[in-house]
DNA sequence: CCTAGCATGTAACCAGTTACATGATTCA
DNA sequence: TGAATCATGTAACTGGTTACATGCTAGG
């Protein structure tokens, strides 16, 4: 059902396109909600049908025309429910990488040692963008729009970022370290 | 297609049924993948004709008779090879309280607050179940099966659970805080 | 010349959820 | 008496991915 949410979060901003929809997703709720264009277009169509949104054709030259969308009262109206609506459970993940490593112990030291690595470079390198790209973007966001309250969100989701990748990094190399010495202790016998 | 791998991985601890497999992820992999019963058995059954895994049906009085899954060589093969396979990237994730917080600057302060509260309470109770119950389970395991090398692996996941809920609680707390601040600020004011 | 960006969509498929169906046994 | 556990599944639906289709403009 999130999608939905999302586009109603991103047209309660202002009124907007599909792809616009797309590049907003692209460029900030991409690490905790994505989707592709094809999905996006068929379910602003249905929110659409459903009273949610509504939308005005913008004709250009030489692309197809604009399909700019605007959030309802109905559709702010579902918006603010859902944000009020409790949290009584915690959403189930998928996370492929730790799924692999539980099952890993089949792999020899070196394979998975090098996996660990592998993870490693992507996680720092995640880190990075989080605390260049991201905070720029934020701060770019909050001047042009002068949305100073949401922008507190946006960073708040921008830290939540932070903070996961660190302890991402911190227990990868943890394992990294526990592995490497048991392998030692082996050669070294 | 990461449900097929994690039956490949459990059977490859030994033969079971479609029931066992369920309460083994139930008890283990439910942070970062789960199913339901409905899934697993169809998937099972496209399994066997794909020749990843074979079954031996066991008569019971009373009860549907069992049909326990054995995996093959051409499992096994499968299962390596993904196990061995390079992360390329980050998979994508899906957090639907992260998302609602992104937007949630239309809140007030109070129900953000309240918002963030639930949160607090389900990851320290999480945090709690991680360091009692799933620490016990996972050293009872490694007794009644000897596998201690795999063992490594169910501790090293487990570790990540910690890391993983002890960041989001100081996430979460420092967020209350500071939006209980710029509250008192308002108030004082 | 080719790639990226702008801008819309459809169709086929795969993954996952919810509801339905059956039926015995054990425990509170 | 009713819920939980054992044990299998099917059917209908929803959510999401991948591939296909069109076509112009700007920049390296």
């Amino acid at each position: 059902m999130s999608l939905r949410h999302t586009l109603l979060g991103f047209l309660s901003y202002g009124p907007m396109t599909g792809y616009d929809l797309k590049k907003f997703m692209d460029n900030s709720t991409q690490h905790f909600w994505h989707a592709q264009l094809s999905q996006i277009y068929p379910t602003l169509k249905r929110m659409e049908s459903d009273g949610l949104v509504e939308s005005m054709v913008l004709p250009q030259e030489g692309k197809p025309n604009k399909k700019v969308y605007s959030i309802t009262v109905a559709g702010r109206d579902v918006l603010m429910n859902w944000l009020r609506s409790a949290t009584t459970e915690l959403p189930p993940a998928k996370e492929p990488n730790l799924l692999r490593l539980f099952f890993s112990g089949a792999l020899d030291d070196d394979t998975l040692l090098a996996q660990l690595r592998q993870q490693l470079a992507l996680h720092r390198a995640q880190l990075q963008r989080y605390e260049d790209e991201t905070a720029a973007y934020i701060e770019q966001q909050i001047i042009e729009t002068g949305r100073e309250r949401d922008g507190m969100m946006w960073e708040l989701a921008r830290e939540f970022g932070v903070g996961y990748e660190r302890h991402y990094l911190a227990w990868l190399e943890r394992a990294v370290e526990m592995i490497a010495r048991s392998q030692d202790g082996q050669k070294g016998a």
